[in-house]
DNA sequence: CGGGATCCTGCAAGATACTG
DNA sequence: CAGTATCTTGCAGGATCCCG
């Protein structure tokens, strides 16, 4: 246990004992946002450069027209990505992480490098798991 | 930006050079559980002490009881908590977290942090881009 | 090129009732 | 006390076609 843990497990200990209302816990945006399917792609992709949406499609093959578009309005709508517009012909546009994005970024690493590190032993655990339920 | 953020973009640099597939990505084996509704908040509260099911279920007071088992079960599935039954009259069952679970608390614990210290100018944003789309 | 509009499907999650 | 079983609904997300 380290302190920033040990931070947050205080904080929660106060939450419960005001009987807390998960439903309206501002907290819940981020974490909403962090299990979108590709919120945290287009965050990592923008962070490596500034592209354009097609650009930002190659990068990410998976995610459909839709849904990147989708993605990018929520992430710009909070204030994470800008989004510029070049009135060239054909248009182009460009999407950008803000300071507020690229902050995000950090915990987002840790949070991933911890995954990377663990992912392994967390399938482990699974197949055993599964393998007992047979 | 800092290191590892810095370190993350390096490392899907690689990725994206190797044509990766998203959906076969394990790390978002471990996003999917944080955008779950109810596991971190079953995480933080097990970060606290262990608990009994019915303990846990006052701790969060939203949950039904078919989420917080659903939610209790995929977390032990993959290792992050453990079950004790004790065979009492009527039965009683705690709920820990295991060492895994632990080290978890730590990037989350980050990752919350900048929630809280961000989510006011979230919303101040959101209502400008709200209002602005009016 | 950078989208918008529509339709459709699957799954997360809530409500309710029952049980060893 | 600690669940299971069943039904239902809302929404994330995919597929497809259209547009300036």
């Amino acid at each position: 246990m380290n302190a920033s843990a040990a931070s947050l497990i205080a904080r929660f200990t106060k939450w419960e004992a005001l009987d807390f209302d998960a439903g309206r816990c501002p907290v819940r945006d981020v974490l909403d946002r962090v299990g979108e399917k590709w919120a945290t792609l287009v965050l990592i992709a923008l962070g490596v450069r500034s592209r354009r949406f097609n650009e930002l499609k190659r990068a990410i093959p998976d995610v459909s027209k839709r849904m990147l578009t989708q993605t990018l309005r929520t992430l710009e709508r909070d204030g994470l990505v800008t989004r510029h517009v070049f009135p060239t012909k054909p248009p182009s546009v460009e999407y950008r992480l803000s300071p507020l994005g690229t902050s995000l970024l950090q915990p987002l690493a840790e949070l991933i490098g911890w995954a990377e590190r663990n992912h392994e032993a967390i399938q482990q655990t699974r197949a055993v798991f599964d393998g007992a339920a047979t």
